[in-house]
RNA sequence: GCCGUUGUAGCUCAGGGGUAGAGCACUUCCUUGGUAAGGAAGAGGUCGUGAGUUCAAUUCUCAUCAACGGCUCCA
């Protein structure tokens, strides 16, 4: 009998007998370990931790410590699921049950049974009833015809569907307890490793992702190794619930929708909008320093404008449908890049000219499906942090880097650590569709995006098919406190829309030229940036762009009179505030200052008045003592300062 | 747009076939109190909208609108 040489993560070989399992050489490490093995990483391939081992190999037990193992266990779960759904409706199909982020779903059709989140409950005791059962996942390969047979005595289209893609001889099985699914695996070695489960959500699905499809019902769960883990789980739900901006947003009164004005329509209250002045003021500064020039352009443009752009042949769906007037259609603007190119063509242009940067904070509007709509995240009316560039191609590095430097400044001053940069290219089968039909030039445009991310160093993911209809993109995506997955920045190519304008330069040898041109909107759009900012800060927004940078607090109505007075030197002094005059409690007004988040609590009583001074208390309760009022105005100024 | 859930006072929510309730917020009065809720009184809603069933609907049915969770979409 042959040995085999296991290598271990830590570079330590063993020597096992050939046909070895992962767990019996976790055993031989140690019981602790073996009790703890969900699934083995055999090489670079995932395999069951039961599965015999025939070769010298690389060997890394996974644990529910690691993402795999996480994963597994969350696959297998699916599985028990599926078990238990099957013993409290028959019949019930199945399509696909992985496991995702957090936790896992399963795909079925009931076959008109009805299934409510009120049945969660039941399916949860049943899942941890048999998941005690200990019932091994026990890996069967069969021959692709045996498959067939079963799923068609089965009756289930949906899992003979999936056959008819897979090669005859990979078929492969787990059983656990009384359900079999075709499944390539792998899976946690028992079902007694899942103590805690939690079914989360239901939803449709469209099967294969298809809304010309049948819609499936997909239901969502979690489950963990330990009770605790599933209630810190909850716990950290709860949290997340609490940032959210929607939520945020009415408690902090920084906007609000109404039915009348209609969906995705926000409205800024005057918080809202004094977070919107500053940021636009921090931005318009940014942006002069760095060579934009401002523009101003209107809120529609006739039909022929966007047939030019290209917006009504690719993009007409995503659009308000058009007004007419004097035999004419107008559609509300969905980009600022049109008007921005014909303000590049209403004067002749020359090399010396470029790069010419427009930006404008124009409002936009854009027809999102009503089921997209999510707080200030999607929306209808949006104002982009938006700007133009217009460069040669030789410009054309230095200016995409010089965006890519702006944005990654904004998300210094912001502290936006957590994100993924995405190089978006097109899907070269969707030319003429959802992409202007020049293969050349996208070949050519991606080239030079590479180029310039490769030579900064960035770490980025390549994505095919989610480019803008006229060129490959760099999108910043990010995450709100829920888990929705949004793109905040984006830095694009546009190779297509100076042709479409016509829009020429006159180069050093006197010929016409088309410049290229870039779109950039790092800082998003206002709706999508604060609702972002609000979940990022928890509401506690930095002092620079908190609406109400203090409270002003009297101890008792007869330090009114000494109030003003503070209030008029602060409001002269360009800080914004509240002046709580009610005749409360100061514990109440206090109170009342922490849950608005307000960063400062100034205090003022009979000692504050004779000595010219405020008490300040910080968000939090950090209590910083009295102050001067020169001494506080000087404290506070510096505070507000951006850091960058 | 599709599937599911929800829709009662400014907010958070309870209720239920016989024309509605709590806490907070708001107003007034009392209190003038030093770092996270002082007391009392009052005002406030035809229960998202429309239709149907019924002697009677906010409560049941249907439609519609909106929000929420997904799916699809996403310049």
């Amino acid at each position: 009998m042959s040995e085999i040489k296991i290598t271990l993560p830590d570079g330590s070989v063993r020597l096992y007998a050939r046909g070895s399992t992962s767990l019996e050489i976790a055993k031989s490490i140690s019981e602790g370990l073996a009790r703890n093995v969900l699934v083995a990483k055999i090489g670079s391939e995932v395999r069951d931790a039961s599965q015999p081992i025939n070769e010298d190999a690389n060997l890394t037990l996974l644990t529910w410590n690691d993402g795999e193992g996480k994963s597994t266990l969350w696959h297998s779960s699916a599985h028990i699921m599926a078990e238990a759904l099957e013993f409290y409706f028959p019949g019930v199909k199945f399509w696909v049950g992985p496991p995702v982020d957090n936790g896992f779903y399963y795909d079925v059709d009931l076959g008109g049974q009805n299934l409510s989140t009120d049945d969660f409950k039941k399916i949860e005791d049943k899942m941890l009833e048999l998941a005690r059962q200990n019932n091994l996942f026990q890996r069967k390969e069969i021959p692709k015809q045996e498959a067939i047979q079963y799923f068609t005595d089965k009756g289930d289209e949906y899992k003979l569907d999936l056959l008819q893609n897979l090669e005859d001889g990979n078929i492969t099985f787990y059983t656990q307890g009384n359900f079999t699914d075709l499944c390539r695996g792998p899976h946690i070695p028992n079902t007694s490793f899942i103590k805690a489960v939690k079914l989360t959500a239901l939803a449709g699905a469209y099967w294969k992702g298809d809304e010309r499809n049948k819609q499936l019902t997909r239901i969502y769960g979690i489950a963990f190794p330990k009770k605790s883990e599933l209630d810190e789980y909850l716990l950290m739900l709860e949290e997340a619930k609490k940032r959210d901006h929607r939520k945020l947003g009415k408690e902090l009164e920084i906007f609000t929708f109404d039915d009348d004005v209609g969906p995705g329509l926000p409205l800024w209250l005057p918080n809202g909008a004094a977070i919107i002045e500053r940021l636009e003021e921090f931005a318009k500064k940014t942006e002069a320093e760095a060579g934009y020039v401002r523009v101003r352009t209107p809120h529609i443009a006739k039909e022929s404008m966007y047939l030019k752009s290209g917006h009504l042949p690719y993009y007409a769906e995503s659009m308000f449908p058009p007004m007419e007037m004097d035999g004419d259609k107008y559609y509300l603007k969905a980009m600022n890049c049109p008007h921005h190119h014909k303000i590049f063509a209403a004067t002749p242009k020359s090399y010396r000219d470029l790069p010419l940067r427009y930006a404008e904070y124009g409002m936009c509007y854009r027809y999102e499906q009503s089921g997209e709509l999510f707080g200030l995240m999607r929306v209808r009316s949006l104002s982009m942090n938006d700007a133009h560039i217009y460069c040669t191609e030789a410009q054309f590095e230095e200016e995409f880097k010089n965006v890519n430097d702006l944005y990654l400044k904004y998300f210094k001053v912001f502290g936006i650590e957590k994100y993924v940069m995405r190089f978006s290219k097109h899907d070269p089968k969707k030319l003429g569709q959802k992409y202007i039909d020049s293969p050349e030039l996208w070949i050519k445009t991606e080239e030079m995006v590479r180029k310039v991310l490769q030579n900064l160093n960035l770490n980025y993911i390549e994505v095919e098919d989610e480019a803008a209809f006229y060129g490959p993109k760099i999108d910043i995506q990010i995450w709100s406190a829920i888990g929705k997955e949004f793109t905040l920045a984006t830095n694009q190519v546009d190779f297509a829309q100076a042709e479409r304008f016509d829009l020429t330069f006159t180069n050093e040898k006197n010929q016409k030229e088309r410049p290229l041109i870039i779109h950039r909107a790092p800082l998003s759009t206002h709706e999508r940036f604060i609702g972002f900012l609000l979940e990022h800060y928890a509401g506690n927004l930095p002092l620079w762009l908190s609406p109400t940078q203090f409270a002003l607090l009297p101890i008792s109505d007869k330090y009114l009179d000494y109030s003003k007075k503070v209030l008029e030197l602060l409001n002269f002094s360009d800080i914004r505030g509240s002046f709580d005059n009610r005749s409360e409690k100061i514990g109440k007004k206090i109170r009342d200052a922490e849950m608005k988040k307000v960063p400062y609590m100034l205090i003022v009583g009979e000692q504050e008045a004779n000595e010219e001074c405020v008490s300040v208390r910080k968000h939090g309760g950090e209590d910083l003592g009295k102050m001067k009022l020169d001494d506080f105005v000087s404290y506070f100024k510096e505070q507000a300062k951006i850091k960058i």
